[in-house]
DNA sequence: CGCATAATAAAACATCCATTTTATTTTAAT
DNA sequence: ATTAAAATAAAATGGATGTTTTATTATGCG
């Protein structure tokens, strides 16, 4: 006995989740998400709460399905080829035409325009990862793809700087080689 | 024949440049930088033009008077010596109590919220310090110091990644360890 | 059908923001 | 001392922003 919605919540996540990519936080109004996603204004508010809200949950869909792409990487193969192609992934995917960086990775210099909980959101998603690195690299030791006499903590916090680095530095103008020049160093102090 | 001014220009930059540094471009209101620097509105207006404009010249400011400790050792010393030292300035700076990063770092993912002179000016910081450090690898081959099978752009490229890196990957509340293990990864794929 | 329920459309609201204006005060040269 | 120039104080302006409200429309169960 009720009006059936004419929106799908995950389509309006996506949109929304895009546009505070593109744009940042503080950078994106409220009207520019209910212009990208058709939504009024009323239902936009309804379903998602209010502006910090809606952008949490942007964060967690982003997370869940956008990075999951390169993650799962991390978690079907916890060893050491899974971390190199997981940083190729990472690294090379932040060349090339589109340079939006990564909408969380955009926001960890943003902590004085976001709410707490997407603060949270942030240092719990780049610890877990720095996990999974550090499992992988660990099983490496094991099977014999990473030297033993390296400190796997250490390279898993190394690999994770490094992911910051490129994404960010891939951000500027006519940067590619410059990418592609360092992933190179990156993956030769690895195997060293 | 003329009042004189109650403020002192670079003061108020420097306050200017600190408040965009804690809030960001977006985040900080004029009416913020009003607050903290004690000069009024018109006074403001006056001096620096409008938002944009007082941005590119805090940016500046930070440049001249900020930075320029850390990229002077690199002037001074355009060798290996020089590059080391550099790279613990930088990463060894961003960790501890404050956690603001770096007001031009900062401001990278958000390119769209600034002006574009802003953008070529930190576009522009960014590939010099890449110069000067690549300057000084070219040095640090001739002294001895660096492999000369190494790629001296290619490394100038990796240093400036993860200087990017370590200075993002920093601002994540207890991270400092992290932060100090990357770095020790970081030296040690220079001096291998 | 008709009514309760929820979705939508559209307007309204209050606040904030960047910037400008108006009015007042200070200064230094005449 | 007078005066013109510039600095400041304070208020005003116009537009954007986050959010709420009011009115209207669609839907499915009784």
């Amino acid at each position: 006995m009720a009006r059936t919605k004419e929106y799908n919540r995950d389509e309006v996540l996506e949109k929304a989740a895009f546009v505070f990519w593109e744009k940042g936080f503080r950078g994106t109004s409220m009207s520019d998400i209910v212009r990208a996603t058709g939504l009024n204004t009323a239902s936009m508010y309804k379903e998602f709460g209010d502006k910090d809200r809606l952008f949490e949950l942007a964060l967690d869909f982003y997370r869940e399905k956008v990075m999951c792409e390169a993650y799962n990487i991390l978690i079907e193969q916890p060893n050491f080829a899974g971390v190199t192609t997981f940083l190729q992934a990472i690294c090379m995917g932040s060349t090339g035409e589109v340079k939006l960086g990564c909408l969380i990775m955009n926001h960890i210099a943003q902590k004085n325009s976001i709410s707490e909980k997407a603060v949270e959101k942030i240092n719990d998603y780049c610890f877990w990862v720095e996990g999974l690195v550090a499992t992988a690299l660990k099983n490496a030791q094991t099977d014999g793809d990473f030297s033993k006499s390296k400190d796997a903590d250490k390279f898993a916090s190394f690999i994770m700087c490094s992911i910051h680095g490129s994404v960010l530095y891939s951000r500027h103008d006519d940067n590619d080689d410059n990418v592609r020049g360092a992933y190179d160093v990156i993956i030769g102090a690895l195997s060293a």
